[in-house]
RNA sequence: GGAGAAUUAGCUCAGCUGGUUCAGAGCACCUGCCUUACAAGCAGGGGGUCACUGGUUCGAACCCAGUAUUCUCCACCA
């Protein structure tokens, strides 16, 4: 028999990947059992797996394999999410590879295209999370554009609608030049950027005089409506009531007064763009000011510019400051830092802008959205993400849903050709809704907008199961609301609150019990993993070189919830090293004979002490698994299997080199392992898969897989036998330490002599002499001159080492042990003597103190008659 | 600018309502071992005034206040 001295991940996982597939373990249906159920957060079309999804779906995966054990039907639903702006960049980006320009496609031939896309790349990265052994139920994969979904789409639509949450309107948006769409405001990302800060000279109308303002955008002025000043501001009193010419084009505009301005900042002037700034915006409102756009939606300058027509903005500022500091214009001009915000997707400046658009209106649904959290129904895992969602939801605004876009659903508006607009589901529902209205229903066109993806994923948990369409089917009632929902705290708000609001609108319930929000995959120097950094190891790698298992421990062994996890490869090494472990502990016990004589008491003692053992980790496992402490659990089962396993049980039940072990010890060992498989098998599903069929473990059905074998329960278990066996243990590495200490080979056996007082150590016997290399244990009752002593517990142990004692170190280490513990006294004897500790302290800790104290006198008691009997 | 969080061994983190163990784990480190499951291993060991300063308490890593540093989220200062 030769069975490789390593792991080798490889082979295994292939083959029970495709076995678990074949016999349908993933699959789910609607039965008599309690189900458990995940929706995976659908990756972007567009994704490729990167070390966030491999955190993400390892904690989905040990959730529903444990669950699946525990006899629960256990549904997790994979899918992918069309992400409207992400994919239709790609897809234009493409075509512009090919020399196509999208301006040139008609909408349908542009969906074509990005169809082919999706088909193609589309399901790259769910086949990448099969490596991962993500046990989904591959059947139910959804897309968020499959038709069903996005007739739910459709449908919430005008739901919403009909309840009046949603309305069109013009309003300053989030404007992607380089999408060419409106964003939400959570699609918008805040950079500090280094700007410079260019103060220009308004020239006063009919004077030589100028004021001057602070702006980081020159190239704005083209388009001021106002010079704005604090009424307030003493050293403009004069400019009231005047006007100005704005440079380069001579345009004259007003001198407005509002409060609104900060004296302090800049020149204390302010220069008003209501068509370019939300604030200004609001300041052309109130003073009824013009609005000039004279941005194109790409962000290039527009006629109304007059001059530096069809330059890019940022090109277009440069050649402003340029002309200004020619002509005389420019005062001076700082550096300056600033916050921009930047398109979440295509990573362009974005420009504030005014256009019409669709608008979920948000207070009202925020509430009962918000409550669900607060009440505990919803429980965020850390909580104190409880408190951030708590000031988003109260200070949530309205909702941009509509973007410029072609890829996603198209909302359900039509206009009739006076540009009146119904809202309905079909162009034949919009005719006769135009009809009834007495409109003029004759060519009438659709809504050429598509609604944010956060639209459609918002609705996840129910449109995986077809809830929105039809609540009564099936698999709706049975799963829904699901469980657990595992996903990165950055899409709190676009995406856990959205779907708890729309949950909650549909069916009066969360869709989901228990978010666990995980933390950020950060490099070792604790930078953000990222494409562009070169800083994230490609997943499929990593897998290849620790095996599945060893990367999947790996990323869960130091990632508790919410905390950000600083990846370092040696994680995986470690989790390759304990799967190496138990398959080096499988070689072991494969390899043995059998005889049939029958046990010794010593295996036996072993069996019951790991039997408690077993159970005590079990509970505290799933106490860890209550909490979602995934990294404590792993850690327990970790510490479980290499040292109370292997480096205890195995060790004390290992027959003598070349002797055959009992049939029933054996039996005892293989019940075992299978245990602490099964409890491995969700973190590391291939190993224990691959294990458990051994023929070590007798003939299986083809059904009987640990992937649904059932998962040890929490049984009860003696803490007695335990702590007693911590005795044992104290004292055999006392031993070897002493013998480590000496330099004593641990070939060599050793004489010792217990003087035992609390613990009969007699069913031990053979364990200590054993795994202590003892040569003759007695058991006495006085002193035992001229040996090296310890401690275990109040139990005086000895070791004759003949001449090889060294007697003042003896007595120094005695002395100093003896002052050590004199010393504790003296502390515990000060709490005992304090009154009002006494007085205080719960009874249970004072009995506690008085057992410290006794124990400690006991102690020195022993130690002085040992110091006494070394002369 | 507002809010939240963090600061415990070289590193990554536990420490659950203040009091079982003079502060724990894993990794790393040091010493000795290629002992016939595993050197991806075995045995043993060292290492922390719990960021700082005060306060509350019989008792503080834990509660409170302040300071410092770091992080995250939110926010319209040109």
């Amino acid at each position: 028999m030769s069975i490789a001295k390593t792991y080798n991940p490889k082979e295994a996982e292939d083959k029970w990947y495709q076995y678990w597939m074949e016999n349908g373990f993933f699959r789910s249906t609607p039965d008599a059992r309690e189900p458990y159920t995940i929706v995976m957060p659908p990756p972007n079309v567009t994704g490729v797996l990167h070390m966030g999804h491999m955190l993400n779906n390892t904690i989905q995966d040990v959730l529903i394999r444990r669950a699946r054990m525990q006899g629960k039907n256990a549904c997790w639903v994979p899918g992918t999410d069309h992400a409207s702006i992400a994919t239709e960049a790609k897809v234009v980006a493409m075509l512009k590879e090919q020399g196509i320009d999208k301006k040139s496609l008609t909408r349908e031939d542009f969906l074509k295209h990005a169809w082919e896309w999706k088909e193609k790349y589309g399901g790259i990265i769910l086949k990448q999370l099969e490596k991962l052994g993500a046990s989904c139920d591959w059947e139910r994969t959804k897309f968020t554009m499959d038709a069903d979904l996005s007739e739910s789409v459709i449908d919430t639509f005008i739901k919403f609608y009909k309840a009046g949450y949603i309305y069109r309107g013009v309003r300053m948006v989030n404007w992607d030049p380089q999408g060419k769409t409106a964003l939400s405001d959570e699609e918008v990302i805040r950079k500090e950027v280094q700007q410079k800060l260019y103060y220009i000279r308004y020239q006063i109308k009919d004077s030589d005089e100028y004021v001057i303002i602070a702006t980081t955008r020159p190239e704005t002025i083209m388009a001021d409506a106002a010079i704005c000043i604090n009424p307030n501001d003493e050293r403009y009193q004069h400019l009231k009531g005047k006007t100005v010419i704005v440079p380069l084009v001579n345009r004259e505009i007003p001198i407005i007064e509002d409060t609104y301005v900060e004296m302090e900042f800049g020149t204390g002037c302010l220069k008003v763009t209501p068509a370019h700034d939300l604030n200004d915006y609001e300041l052309g409102q109130k003073h009824n000011l013009e609005v000039i756009d004279i941005l194109n939606d790409d962000g290039t300058l527009n006629e109304k510019a007059i001059i530096l027509v069809g330059e890019d903005r940022f090109i277009a500022r440069k050649k402003i400051a340029k002309q200004l500091e020619e002509v005389g214009q420019i005062e001076k001009i700082e550096d300056y830092k600033s916050q921009i915000g930047f398109s979440e997707r295509t990573d362009a400046a974005i420009e504030p802008k005014l256009s019409m658009q669709w608008w979920c209106k948000m207070d009202e649904l925020a509430k009962p959205a918000l409550d669900y959290v607060l009440s505990g129904e919803v429980r965020l895992i850390p909580d104190k993400f409880t408190a951030s969602y708590k000031h988003w939801m109260e200070n949530v605004k309205d909702w941009c849903i509509s973007r410029q876009l072609w890829w996603g659903q198209r909302i359900p508006a039509w206009y009739n050709e006076k540009n009146e607009w119904v809202i309905a589901k079909t162009q034949e529902e919009a005719i006769q809704e135009f009809k009834s209205q007495g409109k003029p229903a004759e060519r009438i066109r659709q809504e050429e907008d598509v609604l944010d993806t956060w639209f459609s994923s918002g609705l996840w948990p129910m449109s995986v199961f077809d809830g929105v369409r039809n609540p009564e089917n099936e698999d709706f009632k049975y799963y829904y609301p699901t469980n657990d929902l595992v996903t990165a705290p950055e899409i709190l708000f676009f995406w856990v609150a959205r779907m708890i609001i729309m949950g909650h609108n549909y069916t009066e319930k969360a869709p989901f019990k228990n978010v666990y929000l995980t933390g950020i995959v950060r490099d070792k120097l604790g930078r953000k993993m990222s494409k562009s950094l070169g800083n994230s190891p490609d997943p499929i790698e990593l897998m290849e070189q620790y095996g599945t298992d060893g990367v999947r421990v790996g990323m869960l062994l130091s990632s508790p919830a919410g905390n950000d996890l600083m990846f370092d490869v040696s994680y995986c090494e470690q989790g390759r090293n304990f799967a190496n472990k138990i398959w080096n502990a499988f070689r072991l016990v494969k390899g043995w004979e059998t005889t049939d004589s029958p046990a010794t008491a010593a295996p036996k003692t072993a069996a019951q002490w790991f039997e408690n053992r077993f159970n005590q980790a079990v509970a505290e496992i799933d106490e860890h698994f209550k909490h979602y402490r995934l990294s404590d659990a792993l850690m327990t089962t970790y510490k479980l299997i290499w040292d109370d396993f292997c480096a205890w049980y195995l060790e004390l039940v290992k027959p003598a080199y070349q002797m055959p072990i009992e049939q029933e010890t054996l039996e005892t060992v293989k019940n075992f392992f299978q245990k602490i498989l099964s409890l491995a098998h969700p973190f590391m599903p291939f190993l224990t898969e691959e294990l458990w069929h051994d023929e070590l473990f007798g003939q299986r059905d083809a059904k009987d897989c640990i992937i649904v074998a059932p998962y040890p329960e929490i049984a009860g278990f003696n803490e007695n036998i335990i702590k007693e066996f911590a005795s044992v243990q104290q004292i055999i590495s006392e031993v070897r330490n002493v013998r480590n200490s000496k330099g004593i080979s641990p070939k060599i056996a050793l004489p010792l002599a217990i003087n035992a007082t609390e613990i009969d150590y007699s069913k031990y016997q053979d364990s200590i002499i054993k795994l202590a290399n003892i040569e003759e244990l007695t058991f006495v009752k006085d002193k035992v001159a001229g040996a090296v002593s310890f401690l275990a517990g109040r139990d005086e142990c000895y070791i004759a080492l003949a001449n090889n004692i060294d007697i003042d170190a003896e007595r120094e280490r005695i002395r100093k042990e003896i002052e050590y513990l004199q010393g504790f006294l003296v502390s515990v004897d000060k709490k005992l003597s304090n009154e009002r500790f006494v007085a205080n302290a719960k009874p249970e800790i004072v009995e506690n103190e008085q057992n410290k104290k006794a124990d400690a006198e006991a102690k020195i008691k022993i130690l002085t008659e040992s110091l006494a009997s070394l002369g």
